[in-house]
DNA sequence: ATGAAAGCGCTAACAG
DNA sequence: CTGTTAGCGCTTTCAT
């Protein structure tokens, strides 16, 4: 064993001071001299000293730890998600728990308490489509835990939510369409009762209704963000007569079954339908057509989360308390083009 | 504010005895009578009594938390081998707390040294590539941290170690594509330095061998598991004359640049060429035609290696030390077909 | 088989 | 600005 573990207390004892000055230094309270301080400094440096978090949250009850809760959107939006949270926690000394679990599940408030209250968790960070769920940021604010939603529209207070407006993003693609000259355009919906589905879809409506073209409620298809509906509903649309020349699908599995469906049936994509998807998975650079897209900007919105969070940790409720609300941006690749 | 936290005091208070008593339920000590501890237990769910893991963790210098460490192998991976942990974690009592890093980097050791300690971790999880690295591994057993190491070797002491025999499950493929008739079957390895690929070259080159086909360094070109690298060495292998018939890319991401490239030169797989890859990724089955590849149980190599880590915590060291080396198993889709 | 008391390493009143 | 004194909630010698 090597020489058993620094303590608050031997660098108290070298720097001839109390602990409780000790501490001071390292929770940057002001009330300290400079001299003393930057002395202090010198010797945690010189020691290689680094409060044990334990013993810290334990008296002061907090943890330095923030959760994850969500369900299981894809993996590659996990995956950026927490990176953006991880580059922000790590200058901040803070690390992450992550919690998958299942959206249908019965005890998922429960559940999602028994887990912040276990690990006394000092903030957690919810992913849709469990950030659409009322009923667990209302026990979370209940018991008053720190907690930031990731959705698509301010369905909390600001310093709740992060927000990146899908509806805008829709209408903008929609409209990037109609522009190459559709007018009959497919749309495949998501699973129903979530709000982005609701979100995507308006989008496409109000697009539309701006570009003075009827809604027509035979164009759009009911899908549950898989690849499977997305090879459903293609087939019952592109079964239409007139067929419509250009398919929105409302997440990239499903934009993928729809150019399955549409090489089956010995349709040229971009040639004789345009394709559109909504993610930018890896799926959507990787596939061939490459898919026209939108990318949400979910690092940014998972980093902006975490610096909610550690903003209301460290009491600078402004700064929490900031609405954000960025917009996803289309990519545009070889899915699409003009309609001749 | 809700009745202010129940402690052990309580528990101990209402079931008249002493605190240690109360402990010794919790932690199945033996040595309580039959009696106590019934009287002892049903007090504590009554109670909805839990123990204060930091509290806990301070006193036992433990921690109940599993770290990960990993690089950026791609997010279905990641995703996979986190279900599998948490499987085992959650009847455990376990959390997890993830830690993305670079490989690349200097301090890669000295990080995750600091992540352990900081948290005073009960286990680590190392996923390779970054299991490879020996020093990190020697450090962690020097600083007597558990850890488990995912492999596709024994490159450490079995109590250290999961492995998937990604050595064979590329002899097997390669021996099928054989048996469809192919001869010259072009390769692509993974990047230098990694045993993953050298153990699948060797696969290939085993396989070979064992079918009579003399090897040739021609048909081998250096990949980086990248797409990019799958189109770059597809272009060389299919510039050769004569053709390979078949290219073993030696995972999904290169394989798929490997059936872009031939579309792109208007080869019809599987037609003119055959394509296998390695990973049975996401892309593996959404792309068109679907690819013939490798699927790793990953997800149960995660859980062995979280069990090892429990086993090991509990002191059943026997358990932890069991020997697993699973066996990747061939998924055949629409990239390959006998050559006539 | 059970208990008393001493910490684990840190923060938090409350002085001074 | 700095020190003293108690704990935070649990585990662990060491007795009994």
């Amino acid at each position: 064993m090597k020489p058993s573990k620094i303590t608050i207390t031997d660098v108290a004892r070298l720097a001839r001071v109390s602990k409780r000055t000790v501490s001071r230094v390292i929770n940057d309270s002001p009330k300290v001299g400079k001299q003393t301080r930057a002395r202090i400094k010198k010797i945690i440096d010189d020691l290689g000293y680094s409060p044990d978090v334990q013993a810290r949250g334990l008296a002061s009850r907090r943890s330095y730890l923030l959760g994850l809760i969500y369900d299981r959107p894809d993996a590659f939006y996990i995956d950026k998600v927490l990176r953006g949270i991880l580059s922000v926690c790590r200058e901040a000394g803070y690390e992450l728990v992550v919690h998958p679990c299942d959206y249908h599940s019965e005890t998922l408030t429960r559940e999602a308490l028994s887990f912040v209250a276990r690990l006394k968790l000092d903030g957690v960070i919810v992913l849709p489509p469990i950030s659409e769920d009322d009923q667990l940021a209302a026990a979370l604010e209940d018991e008053h835990v720190r907690y930031v939603r990731l959705a698509s529209i301010p369905l909390d207070k600001p310093e709740h939510v992060v927000i990146s407006n899908e509806r805008v993003a829709v209408a903008e693609m929609t409209e990037y369409l109609v522009q190459l000259g559709h007018r009959r355009i497919g749309y495949i919906t998501g699973p129903k009762g979530l709000i982005s589905t609701r979100e995507r879809l308006e989008g496409y409506r109000q697009a539309l209704a701006g570009q003075g073209i009827e809604y027509d409620e035979g164009l759009v298809a009911r899908g549950e963000y898989t690849f499977e509906s997305g090879l459903r509903c293609s087939l019952a649309l592109l079964d239409l007569n007139p067929r419509p020349t250009a398919i929105f699908a409302s997440n990239d599995e499903m934009a993928v079954g729809v150019i399955d469906t549409a090489r089956n049936l010995g349709l040229h994509i971009p040639g004789d339908l345009s394709v559109v998807g909504f993610d930018d998975s890896i799926l959507a650079s990787r596939i061939n057509p490459a898919l026209t897209t939108i990318r949400r900007p979910v690092r940014e919105m998972a980093r902006l989360a975490a610096s909610k969070l550690i903003a209301s940790i460290d009491g600078r409720e402004e700064d929490a308390r900031v609405g954000v609300i960025l917009v996803p941006s289309l990519v545009e690749r070889e899915t699409t083009r003009p309609l001749d």
